[in-house]
DNA sequence: AAAAAACATCCGTATTTTCCGCAAATTTAA
DNA sequence: TTAAATTTGCGGAAAATACGGATGTTTTTT
């Protein structure tokens, strides 16, 4: 019985290059390539893949939300995050969010395989050295004013739009970049998208 | 005689997945792939390759100034840029660097293979209707001191790292602002991720 | 080869925005 | 009822941004 990949990326090209790397090996099956996560659920019902090899960043979607919902939903069918960017952050996120592996594009379509056999067997592989524990959740406000500060939006503004003073904006903010760990906006925005927090 | 061509990625995984769909083709024969630019002038008098495939973003280079180089010391090297983002300033940077073609990865293998084909027979291929609405892209020193924004470095830093004054960086952050249209380095900094300009 | 355009570099002044440290009241949730 | 979240305030330092103007270099065009 052959490994069920479901593959996951809105680079056709990328997609099914990777879909021929991976039909090269004899203990894995793509059983199918779809360039929208929104198609996802549709897919494993009708397939029930045993592992899903997605994309970290794609058009209009976050791989790392669509993996938070495949892990609360379908808890059978395992995360291969996908990303061209070698980043801790995006490793973190990843892992956070329930995958089983991140494989930097970089790698060689062995290591790819590998990550396959190890998710699907149940094992997580992740440089731990490279996991820095941002365990301080964001809350609802603050939240909302990052998504606000990512728009562009000064303190002030974002201070008649949520009609409240500003200090209290400066006071969110100021729990923000604390938890993200940033030293100004720009980090804090620049992480939390990779983290995936906001769109 | 098959075309003979030259893939240049630094995503292994990537190139080698393109690599396999092109050589599925009965008439197109990939001589090599390289994950570095800076072997280009290597592979080219090994192979004398007809169509160069070159990623337009990889880490430490630049596809379109490659190409720039290619077409002005080796003529008969017709060069083919891919890209991950379908981005009007890239497509007139490839077509101003002298490329054939500008393939976008959501593509399939069947348009690229074309476009490939139609590169060999000296037939340029450009949306030309693309081509007009050319708004200022960043320049090189710009580009670098973005990439510095997103890593949260102050003007102050960026000075320091560049060994150019502040009122210097300054004087690039106002054009970084004025030509991405973004109110603060912020906003900059978001619609460059989105854009693809910096990672 | 000459002219024009774009780029990179520097400076001053003024204003706005951000960020920090401190303290504390009110609401909400566990 | 503790605990956490949300809210507001003050003062002040640091950073960023906008508005000027200027010079030399590189690149492109003519």
């Amino acid at each position: 019985m052959k490994i069920k990949i479901l593959l996951v990326d809105d680079h056709l090209l990328v997609m099914h290059g990777i879909q021929q790397l991976l039909e090269n090996e004899v203990d894995l099956e793509v059983v199918n390539t779809i360039c929208y996560p929104a198609l996802l659920e549709r897919e494993i019902k009708k397939h029930n893949p045993d592992v899903i090899v997605m994309d970290i960043r794609m058009k209009n979607d976050n791989g790392i939300e669509w993996t938070r919902k495949i892990v609360k939903t379908y808890p059978t069918c395992k995360v291969v995050i996908l990303s061209g960017y070698d980043y801790d952050e995006y490793i973190q996120a990843a892992y956070e969010a329930g995958a089983y592996a991140f494989v930097n594009k970089e790698n060689s379509s062995f290591e790819l395989a590998n990550a396959i056999r190890q998710t699907y067997v149940g094992i997580k592989s992740f440089p731990t050295d490279r996991l820095h524990n941002y365990n301080s959740p964001l809350t609802t406000t603050e939240l909302k004013i990052l998504q606000f500060i990512s728009e562009d939006k000064t303190n002030a503004e974002i201070s008649n739009l949520l009609h409240i003073s500003r200090r209290t904006v400066e006071h969110h903010v100021s729990s923000i970049l604390r938890k993200l760990d940033a030293d100004s906006r720009v980090g804090a925005v620049v992480k939390a998208i990779k983290l995936g927090l906001i769109g």
